[in-house]
DNA sequence: GTCATTTTGTAACGGTCGCTACAAATCAGG
DNA sequence: CCTGATTTGTAGCGACCGTTACAAAATGAC
């Protein structure tokens, strides 16, 4: 009953998302949160109350679209260590397809929110939580394959390569050349604790493959 | 000639880089600015000309006070290796000793200038080639010392290191405790070309004096 | 003291901020 | 068609934004 709304809720999402993650939440206004969704203000907070739970409601957006899916398509391919390498290449692809790079939204609300100590915060915990996870649930399927030695310690490596992925999307904001990010993601994942020559035969497919499709 | 100003510059741009650095550019009023450095609207814009301009010589106080104060006693200390350790361990303190994480001002800068192409992104590189720098040379001294491997790609690792600290300082604005950070610095530390025995004999030498400093 | 010069305090400018009151519009159920 | 419920568009609220005009205050030069 009553009339019905003239939009998706997840397309407003979307959209809010990448007007927070373009310019903040400081530097996002309701105008902008207007014109990204086509809506009027009455309509927004209608729906949401204010731009705290709106930018809220966007965060969670960004977790579960966003970042879910990289962790599907990536963290759980059937190879762990090609589809974690692939997931930190990917990471300045995604960058490169917009016109600024963004970096990421957990990232830079986290800075933005340093000192918060309210739900934002909370969120972004609940979100890079959910990455960590992710990273141990590979790291382990890499374990057992072999590919990382016995007794590796899952989720301390994973909260590493958390850690060491904040370190190259603000990198990647100031960075003038993507290949030597290139290279230190490969120094970074190197770090990790590889059987014999694991890293050493992932790093040999993944030029083959990198030389093939440029 | 004329009226004498009832500030010293410095002081000023000791307080605004504080604000900045807590509330970022746009979460910065020139209000928060006037209770800040005790000076009125009138006499900021008449030294600096706008709050953009004041943001950029805050920048630059930061990059000449903070990091450089940082690089001259821990990165040109008469040992680089336990220089460039204490410089990573002293991040934490620094940090804790204000009441909120406030990260790095380049950091927090780089994030929310993400996409500006103007003077702010000049300034922030500037600062972050200052550092790289001087983890160049720091890294050469441990060369010459013999602690690092001959033909170690210095400018690469410094670079490397750069882009790690950047990491830690995004998730100690997330993460509840400092150990783990701590933990995860050694490991990005230890990545390093180290010779030899030079990383666990640096370990040893920290373990005992954090032992006893508490 | 007078003048030119610079800084300071006061007051306010036009614009935008987040947000909301209110009525018209659009649905379901009777 | 009427009623109740919900969304929409309009219009504007008070507060704050970055910035500025203007005159009083404080200096050195003469």
């Amino acid at each position: 009953m009553g009339r019905p709304a003239a939009f998706r809720e997840p397309d407003v999402l979307t959209h809010a998302m990448m007007v927070f993650w373009q310019h903040g939440y400081t530097g996002t206004g309701i105008r902008d949160l207007e014109k990204a969704t086509g809506l009027t203000a009455s309509s927004l907070y209608n729906r949401f109350g204010s731009k705290q739970i709106l930018f809220l409601a966007a965060l969670d957006h960004y977790i579960n679209k966003v970042v879910e899916h990289r962790i599907e398509r990536y963290l759980r391919a059937p190879d762990p260590v090609a589809g974690l390498t692939r997931f930190f290449e990917t990471t300045w692809d995604y960058i490169d397809d917009r016109r600024a790079p963004m970096a990421c939204l957990l990232s830079n609300t986290a800075l933005e929110f340093a000192g918060d100590r309210g739900p934002v915060q909370r969120h972004i915990r609940a979100g890079l939580a959910r990455l960590e996870d992710a990273f141990t649930q590979c790291l382990e399927r890499a374990v057992d394959r072999g590919a990382l030695v016995d007794g590796t310690n899952t989720r301390f490596w994973a909260q590493h390569l958390l850690l060491c992925l904040q370190g190259l999307l603000v990198a990647s904001t100031v960075a003038d050349d993507r290949l030597s990010l290139a290279q230190h993601t490969r120094s970074l994942l190197g770090a990790l604790p590889w059987t014999d020559d694991t890293w050493t035969r992932n790093l040999e497919i993944t030029d083959g493959r990198t030389a093939h499709t440029g």
